[in-house]
RNA sequence: GGGCGGUUAGCUCAGCGGUAGAGCACUCGCCUUACAAGCGAGGGGUCACUGGUUCGAACCCAGUACCGCCCA
């Protein structure tokens, strides 16, 4: 490409689609198996089949492409993998409701025929998704792309769940679960989303004159089902009914007053209810007392026990129940409304009923051991360490998994039921018994997501690619589901694979808020998504404002500001590049000739990507794209190119020389930023170098031999002369572009080679024969004297010595007041003392010359 | 109730023992031939509060207040 090809302006659209085929169409995202370099490999946290990818995964993929691009630079065999889980409940609710508009369910299907249709719907669905990823970039080898649900994950999760079996570690079981009574499913523990409810407490005495005892329930209806009272054993207030029947309201049934340890003698009067088979902790108690569980729903929450309340919802009952108490005078006392923590169905937000039922469970107690072991010996990194510390309170006390879901769409249970009553466990490649049928329920979601990171390598199969890239490199994923997935495939990682876990690094990043720090909400009406400002800003400028924000492990703030301030900088880089190639820039090597300029933008070059490299290791992305905003803008646009122009000028061999450097320095700094913003970058690189892709480039090396302190201290002068003296044209109005004849007095200073650049960048024009200066500058050493070509601004200059001259001042009083401290001069470290006696000095030169300028300013 | 994190410029955040920083926003001046998606200059902060440690604290320690998250 030819420079006048390229606009002045940076047009995303034109380009992101063509490279994104292209750079697949090449293979540079593939991975090999029999590459003999170095493994580097992530896995894609499966996104739900079903969604389609918000700002948060846009987050989740950029970090992990920005890795995989980099490690690939660097020369790595890189693997990111990518894919979707089936994400039961979600999806099958969405082809249920799709279904409901034509008035059918699932069962007027019947079960074959709705798995096709949510195979029909992932098909369309999953491929939104995919088309996203491609418009963010996502590096992803799509050679390798999985589905939960596919035959070979599928054999995986088959395979486990048998090897669980035999080894005692899934049993079935009849417990309390949480079920959702819209979805008709078991939940497991996470899948329940606690929240303070507003609800009632109802005390109801139950029985009367001595043995009357009174309760208090948040779920008055539920009473219908008690089958005792319970009191704490040492509780004197209740020790004489201990042992005695009660006469249960509305039934006319007579319950056990039972002592339970577990009953908390201060809360409400001391004594509960007890209902086995609608709460957990009655559960426990029942079953310590040999309680019958009395089952009084369905499973759609409408109320079975017989009586008036038959049919009513679960809802409706309450009220009910509670009015009819009251028309017995048994109702003591009410409290409305009375806040509560409450369990929701993290999918439809529905109030979880907990729900006596017979389901299959994991036994996490090794696995979770297992989990927790990895971390804490170090074979496993949690990023930030701060979070660590969640993940071992979550795997330290984990509850069994109930790991049934009563629906169709999922992995089915690989148990058979025999005639008899046998119960065999099925293997992939085991045969069915002959006249068994099998479990209706299905795994949840997470069974199988578990297994990603070595499912999705052909596990069991011991695979080339299993053998290459597990353990991956590293896991990118939101804290929030530190324990909802990464503590189960650490489970199951560690267990499949013999002790190795999943991960080396389990990198976690925060959540994306508004500009305000506010959670996004549809409700709330500040939900951003990311395609939308793929469309209006470019994939890049999208990218590149999440990753500046991206601290590790906290939240990420963006608003639209911001990315059109990300927008700017790629069409600032785009400019740059643009002007350095209409300047003939060329990558093919140093000079051997190097100006100070030169040599100072490489110093400051060598100095960034050491700093890159470091934050890197630590996953900072912010830090990592802000170090490169501000070296890109500030230093190579603001003032290298600038000083490069008169290099330029200049001609000779110095222009050529310039040129050389030039490309050498835009050639580093896209490879750099390519990661975080391909497809700028890969424009303007092929554009400067000539090579077909950027995306195979090697990562920029951290080369020592280039740092020059020298040359920094000089263009530091440089700098510092130049803003001084663009402050004084500003206070005294001239305008930029105006030209103003100076005499520069710069010899012995730092800034004596550079008075041409000087001159440039100031606009000066030397002071001829006629020279009258109006205004006399002293900045350091150097005296810069200009004619202003009229009176100057006696108040504005006055004005700004005297601020300058305050801070002086100021500075003076604090450098002096310290070494005055006998304290301090003893026992601060040299170099601290040396540096306070050089401040001094500098502020009492800057005090002098400060004064004798004001002095020299004609009085008004 | 238990735990974790936070409180620094108008907003979002860096800084974590030795001269308070960035982006955006704001003010002023500029279409200075790479870029107005830009250039130059500028204003703005008792670093939540109270004690302590230290020659020295935004930074370390203790407590308080408020905010957020996780778990029960």
């Amino acid at each position: 490409m030819t420079t006048p090809e390229l606009p002045t302006q940076y047009a995303p659209a034109d380009v992101e689609a063509p490279s994104y085929e292209r750079w697949v169409a090449a293979g540079h995202f593939g991975a090999s198996a029999v590459d003999g370099r170095e493994p580097y490999s992530i896995v894609l946290p499966p996104p739900n089949v079903t969604g389609s990818l918000h700002v948060g995964h846009a987050l989740d993929h950029s970090i992990q492409d920005v890795l995989t691009r980099r490690a690939r630079m660097q020369g790595n065999a890189t693997l990111w993998l990518p894919g979707m889980d089936h994400a039961g409940i979600a999806t099958q609710n969405v082809v249920e409701r799709e279904l409901a508009k034509d008035g059918l369910s699932r069962h007027d299907l019947g079960r074959e025929a709705f798995v096709n249709r949510v195979w029909q719907w992932k098909e369309e669905s999953g491929g939104r998704i995919l088309g996203q990823m491609k418009k963010l970039g996502d590096g992803v080898d799509w050679s390798r792309e999985r589905f939960t649900m596919d035959e070979g994950l599928s054999r995986a999760v088959q395979t486990i769940f048998k090897r669980l079996f035999d080894d005692g570690l899934i049993y079935r079981a009849n417990r309390i679960i949480n079920w959702c009574p819209r979805c008709l499913t078991a939940l497991s523990d996470i899948e329940v989303e606690h929240q303070e409810d507003e609800g009632e407490l109802v005390s109801i005495r139950y029985g009367d004159g001595d043995d009357a005892i009174v309760v208090a329930t948040t779920r008055a209806e539920t009473m219908l089902g008690d089958t005792a009272v319970a009191v704490h054993p040492s509780d004197e207030r209740y020790a004489h009914l201990i042992g005695r029947e009660v006469e249960l309201p509305l039934t006319g049934r007579r319950i056990p007053i039972v002592a339970d340890d577990h009953v908390d003698p201060a809360f409400g009067t001391g004594a509960v209810k007890v209902t086995p088979a609608h709460d957990p902790n009655d559960f426990e108690i029942g079953r310590r007392h040999d309680l019958p569980s009395l089952a009084i729903m369905d499973e759609r929450g409408v109320i079975t026990a017989h009586g008036p309340f038959q049919g009513l919802d679960r809802f409706e009952a309450r009220p009910a129940v509670v009015a009819a108490l009251r028309a017995e005078g048994r109702i003591v006392a009410e409290k409305r409304p009375y806040l509560h923590s409450v369990g929701h169905c993290s999918r439809c937000k529905t109030v979880v009923e907990p729900r006596l039922s017979l389901q299959w469970f994991v036994n996490v107690s090794p696995l979770a051991k297992a989990a927790g072991d990895a971390v804490r010996d170090g074979r496993t990194r949690i990023h930030p360490p701060e979070l660590a510390k969640r993940y071992f309170d979550w795997v330290d006390d984990m509850h069994d998994w109930c790991i049934s879901r009563q629906l169709w769409w999922g992995h089915r249970i690989p148990v058979w039921y025999g005639p008899e009553g046998e119960v065999v466990c099925v293997g992939p490649d085991d045969e069915i018994p002959e006249g068994y049928t099998q479990d209706p329920d299905v795994l949840d979601t997470w069974f199988s997501s578990g297994l990603w990171p070595f499912s999705t390598l052909g596990w069991p199969e011991q695979t080339d690619d299993l053998k290459k890239f597990y353990p991956t490199t590293v896991l990118v994923t939101g804290y929030d589901i530190l324990f909802f997935w990464v503590a189960r495939m650490m489970m199951f990682g560690l267990y499949a694979m013999d002790g190795q876990p999943p991960f080396k690094t389990v990198a976690l990043h925060g959540m994306v808020r508004d500009q305000f720090g506010k959670k996004m909400s549809k409700s709330f009406g500040n939900v951003i998504d990311p395609l939308d400002w793929i469309e209006r800003y470019g994939a890049d400028a999208t990218r590149f404002t999440l990753l500046r924000g991206a601290n590790p492990g906290s939240d990420v703030a963006i608003s639209e500001d911001w990315a059109a301030g990300s927008r700017n900088f790629c069409n600032k880089i785009w400019n740059a590049t643009r002007f350095a190639l209409m300047n003939g820039a060329v990558s093919d090597g140093l000079p051997e000739e190097l100006t100070a300029a030169d040599r100072w933008i490489l110093s400051r070059l060598h100095s960034v990507v050491s700093l890159v490299d470091t934050a890197f290791d630590d996953f900072e992305f912010a830090k990592i794209s802000d170090s490169l905003y501000h070296f890109a803008w500030d230093e190579v646009c603001d003032w290298y190119l600038e000083l490069a122009k008169i290099q330029i000028a200049g001609g000779g061999q110095v222009a050529e020389n310039t040129k050389r450097v030039l490309g050498h320095v835009f050639d580093a700094l896209l490879r750099l930023l390519h990661p975080l913003i391909p497809f700028v970058t890969e424009e303007l690189w092929r554009a400067v170098t000539g090579k077909e892709s950027i995306v195979v480039a090697p990562w920029p090396a951290h080369d020592p031999a280039l740092a020059d302190p020298g040359a920094e201290s000089e263009i530091e002068a440089v700098q510092n002369l130049v803003t001084e003296v663009r402050r004084f044209r500003s206070d005294q109005g001239l305008k930029p572009g105006q030209r103003v004849a100076a005499r520069l007095s710069l010899s012995g200073t730092a800034t004596a080679a550079h008075e041409d650049a000087i001159r440039s960048l100031l606009r000066l024009d030397p002071s001829g024969e006629t020279f009258t200066p109006t205004a006399r500058l002293a900045v350091g050493t150097v005296i810069v004297e200009i004619d202003t070509a009229g009176a100057i601004d006696v108040a504005a200059e006055r004005k700004r010595l005297e601020k300058d001259l305050a801070v002086a001042k100021k500075e003076q009083a604090q450098v002096t007041g310290k070494l005055g401290n006998e304290q301090f001069m003893a026992k601060a470290p040299d170099d601290v003392v040396a540096k306070v006696r050089a401040r001094a000095a500098q502020a009492v030169e800057d005090i002098a010359r400060l004064e004798a300028q004001l002095a020299s300013l004609p009085q008004v």
